[in-house]
Parts: structure tokens; sequence; C-alpha cells
DNA sequence: TTGTAGGCGTTATCAC
DNA sequence: GTGATAACGCCTACAA
């Protein structure tokens, strides 16, 4: 099991100097001689010597690396926004470290303690549904760590924050379902205490509402899991098909949700959108051939990874301590399919 | 950005200790009174001591963590792999880091060289499709380095592997569409360079083969980038597509290659199945509500990451070298779906 | 221009 | 039972 890169001190031995010196020469310092330079390189190189990021992360505190965390891998949302944050980190020699809350608070919490005691420059988080409260990630951040927030985010800390305008997201789906001539239109949605939850519902209800319609709360169901657990979803529906007015469409609020709900409703045998139209939030890349096909709202998400990384690196490598915190609002996009699509 | 957990050398100064004898008593030591242990640890928790795990992996050389590489998150079966390997990973308290090839041998060497240089214990890989030769990890596993191979596996290292029946999966998808009728049966793959290529290659030339059909070499499309470059896939498509005898049915080899040719086929409006049937390997969590709903041939991913952790902290918690090594072939699953099943 | 020494936080060894 | 010291690999004042 041992495992011995060459380090610093074996060059020094080998070409007979002091370690500072094979430093200073590694790092093209212009106290060292060119001819000193030019042999200390030369060795490093034929001898593949990598200097060790454990020691440099001790050293200097900071480890070039940005820590991740979301609730799951296993979404192509969250899939796309990492691939968004690694492009940006290649490129600024970052590297990332992704980990999964699954939803849970408890393993939210306990992988922003791993990764901030593994000296990660930065974190890049999406709150899971479970979390109720930030404390963690505010003493995290008193602390001095670096945190940008996206798609659920929080209000409790001041920094930077991405996310897809998910007002006008809703609004726009709900009205279109509204214009396909469905009335009695239903909401499935993540907990309450996630941002994504109230700014999705309030464009949901303010779309029913300029089309003179009253929102009803029967028609709206919160998944504490956020979709995570396919039973509670399945109540929600259930419920849902239990009403005397039952829904004639239904609006899904998070990517889970969507194919959660569009694979029981078909198990349930019901028509699809003959029976009831279905609306989500999605970036499923299989949206197009679901069955039916499912009109989908969009997040740029490779674009949103982008931003967030590009907002993380100022962070960091800003001399001065950052005072000032944008909230990037990006557009989302309506992609018309055939499951909202009223049938004569 | 400054970041100060508090460290042993702040609880020696505050309790008039040595650093040495706190770090015995935080661990426990019998040389240490038992008084002096509690008052060490009891200021710890008071004060939420947590030990620096940089500090401690560049003095141990160890981690606790397990570099993770594979072409893609953005796919269930790797997804799922990952969640089996961290479920295992959390009981034995150790921390994984999860990195993309993107089917490019170049960020395969790069993130397997950054992964090692970052002291991981160990490292879990399944190849890229671009990944000709080995010899990046080769070095590795020759300077100590524990790896464990999944699903897309080398022979030229000697160590634990972890596979699906590649072979009997390919058979039984190949089988079945003979059993339904069809005759030309066309597989599109993955490069032959990689160990999931050939193995399912014959599984399906094997099932031909017992059918009385001689396999055709025009029916078989390698796509070099595994369904990455969605441009590929269509001409492997439409080259298919313009044979004389063009095919009745398609055995897609992987979980992209699975869903690009299912929603190829229907952006060139060919039914499914009634002109050309559609089996694929897929962990897809949608394939039952895809139009129509997929035949595939599942793996048992969470249990192969499950299988493929224990074998990694066998090596890793092993006192003396391993030399007997274990190549585990789980069973595929066979699930019927509507693409497969030939009309009357 | 090069070298020495000390420190980052932890731990192992050895001395008191 | 406790403490001093060195070491992991790197970096950087400061000394030579």
């Amino acid at each position: 099991m041992n495992f011995h890169p060459i380090t610093i001190k074996d060059i020094a031995t080998a070409l007979h100097l002091s370690v500072s010196t094979v430093s200073k020469a590694l790092r093209g310092s212009h106290e060292i001689s060119q001819e000193t330079k030019d042999n200390v390189i030369a060795y490093a190189r034929e001898h593949n010597y990598k200097p060790n990021p454990i020691a440099q992360s001790l050293k200097r505190g900071r480890s070039k690396s940005i820590g991740i965390i979301v609730c799951n891998i296993d979404n192509n949302f969250f899939s796309q926004v990492i691939n968004g944050i690694e492009s940006v980190a290649r490129q600024k020699d970052y590297n990332i470290i992704i980990t999964q809350s699954r939803e849970s608070y408890e393993r939210e919490v306990a992988n922003s303690l791993h990764l901030s005691s593994r000296s990660v420059d930065g974190l890049i988080i999406s709150l899971s549904a479970e979390t109720r409260d930030v404390d963690h990630l505010i003493r995290l951040h008193q602390k001095g760590l670096p945190i940008v927030f996206f798609d659920r985010v929080t209000d409790e800390i001041a920094t930077h924050k991405v996310i897809a305008d998910n007002f006008k997201g809703a609004y726009e789906a709900t009205s279109h379902l509204l214009e396909q001539g469905f009335r009695r239109i239903a909401h499935i949605t993540s907990p309450f205490s996630l941002s994504i939850t109230s700014e999705r519902l309030q464009g949901y209800k303010a779309a029913l509402a300029d089309a003179g319609l009253q929102p009803d709360d029967r028609y709206i169901k919160l998944c504490e899991h956020g979709g995570m657990i396919q039973e509670e979803t399945r109540q929600a529906l259930t419920e849902l098909l239990q009403l005397k007015d039952r829904p004639d469409a239904i609006f899904t609020a998070s990517d889970r949700l969507s194919t959660t709900t569009l694979s029981l409703l078909r198990q349930m045998q019901i028509a699809i959108p003959r029976e009831i139209a279905l609306v989500g939030f999605t970036n499923s890349i299989s949206a197009d051939i679901f069955n039916p096909s499912l009109t989908a709202v969009v997040q740029p998400a490779l674009e949103m990874g982008q931003q967030i990384m590009d907002l993380m690196i100022e962070l960091i490598e800003s001399k001065h301590p950052v005072t000032s915190f944008q909230k990037r609002v990006l557009d989302t996009e309506l992609k018309i399919r055939d499951s909202s699509i009223r049938p004569h």
C-alpha cells in the first residue's frame, strides 16, 4: 500500500541543493540562477514530479477544490448544472468534489462539515428538501467559507445566488394550461421550506388569478421529500383524483415529481392529456420520448452552472472581502409537447 | 477568508498540556490518566474540535476517501452504482469523491492523477469510451493504489472487478427478439475497446447463432463515443436504415445509446415496434414511461455498487497484500415492455 | 544566489 | 502519566 511519489526533498538531495532552492526554482523565482532552475525543472519533469496537493492544502489552507452538495446527481437538472460548474472549474484549474444529500438534512450537514474540513475553497449548494434551518451553513460562512447557493436558496445568508426565474416559469406553464382550456389545474410541489416551492407556487397562483380564477388549496399538494419517496407522490396524486372536482391538469414543480407523476398516471391508466394534462419543471433529456412527450419548463442548467462557478471564483479570488452580492435570475423556457395539448 | 477551526494546539495551551498529551487523550490512549482524558474530551466537545483531515492525510498518507471515475453521472446506471458505493462507504466512514471522464481519455487520465495526488485511499473506475490503453492506471496501481474496476474493465490490471453478466444479458435480449419473430436484428454498441462491448456483442452473436442465424457485420454499429455525441448515433442508425435488408429490430448496448436511438427513431417517424423493435441495456428509471415503454436489460446497479465498495475496503484494509482477485459477475434482468412486442 | 529554520495540524517515538 | 521532538511535504522569512 505504499505509494511514494517523488518530493521536493528527493530532488534536493539528488541535485545537492536545499529544499527551499528547489521549491523556488520550481516556482520560477528570480532569486534562483537560470542554470539551477533549468536543472531542477529538467529533473522534476524527468521524474514526473507533482507537488503534493495535500501538503499544499495544509500549508496554504486552500485546496483549489470546490465542494458541491446537491440532493441527487441522478437528475438531469443537477447533472447539467454540475457540468456547467465543471467546465469553468477546469479552465480555472479548480477541482470539484460532488456529494449528495439525497434530500436528507442530516446528510447535508455531514457533507458540508466534511467538505469544509477537507479545506475546500468554497461550497456550492442547493438545499435539501428536509432542510429547515441553515445554521450549519451560517457557521461555515461566518468562519469565512465562500458559499454560492443555487436553485434552492436561502435568505438567511448574504452571498451570491443563482436561480432560474421560477415565478415566470411557473406562470408560463400555468398560463399555457389555461390557454389550452384547462381550468382545474392542480400543483404538486416540494416542501414549502424550499425557495423554489414558494416561487413556483406564486407563479402558479398569479397565472390563475390573472385568468380570473381563485387558487384552491385543495389542488395544491406538497411532497415533503420532494419526490424522493414515490409513495408520497402517489398519496398526493390519489388525493387529487378523489376530489369531487377532479383536476383536469397537473403542474408538477420538479424533475423527480414530473417523471413520477407521469409514471403513476400511466399506472393508474389515466389518459394524458385527455383525462388529465401534465406540465412539469424538468430538464430531462428524455422528455420528448416520454409517453406522452412531456411539456416542460426547462432551466438553463448548463449556463447556471457556469455562472455559479464564475461567482464562486470571484468570491474566492477577490483580494478584498466581497460585500455586495448578486442574485442572478436566469430565464426558463417552456417546451410545449403533447402532454398539455387539449384534445378536441 | 480565514477560517480557524480549533486545533490540538489550542486545546493544549488552554489546558496547559502538551500537544502530544492532548492527541493521546483524544484517541483514548491508556497512557493518559482518566482525569486528563475527561478534561480534554470535555473541552474538545465544548469547542467543537474536529481533527483536520488534511493534516491527518499528510501524516498518515491515507485520507479515508475513495475516488470514483465514471464517464457520466447523468445516467441512471452510474448514479445507481454510485449510490450503492456510497451506502457502504458511509457505514465504513469513507467519503467518496465523484468525477466524470465524459468519455474522454484525457480527462480520465487527469482525474486519476488528481485523485491519487489527493491521497484517495482507493480508486473505483469504469473506463471511458476513448480509453485505449490503461498505462496511467497501471502506474498508479504499481505504486500501490488500490483499484477496483466495474462495468468497463480491463484485463491488464490484476485486481478486483465487478461486472454484470453482459453476455447473458445480451443473449437474453437477442433471444427475446428472436422469439418475437424478428430476424434482422441490428446491434448498436460502444467502441470495441470496451470490455462491455465485446461481452455484449458475443451474447448477441451467440443468440443469433443458436437460432441458426448468421451474424451479419453490416448490422453491427460501433459508436466511438458511446453515444455521447448524438450525431454519431444518428449516423449509425441512418446507415442501418439504408441497408437493403433493413433491420426489423435493434438491440442497443448502453443507457445512452438506448435513449438516443429511441429518440431518433421517433424523430424519423419510424413506428416502434411495428417497423422496428427496440431492446436496450438501460437502468433508466423512466423506461416504463417512454413511448413506447422500453424493453430493457437492467443491471443490479445498487448491488454492484455495494459489492464494489466491499471489495475496495477489503483491498484497503487488508493487513497483507492481496494476491487473489475476484471478478464478480452479477445477473441482469430482462424487463419486457412494449418496444419489443411484435404486433400481429 | 542559495541555504536555514520554522511552521501548517497531526501523530509516532522516545525520554522524562 | 506526561511531554518533547521529529516527521509527513511544502512554503517562506530571513540569514548567509
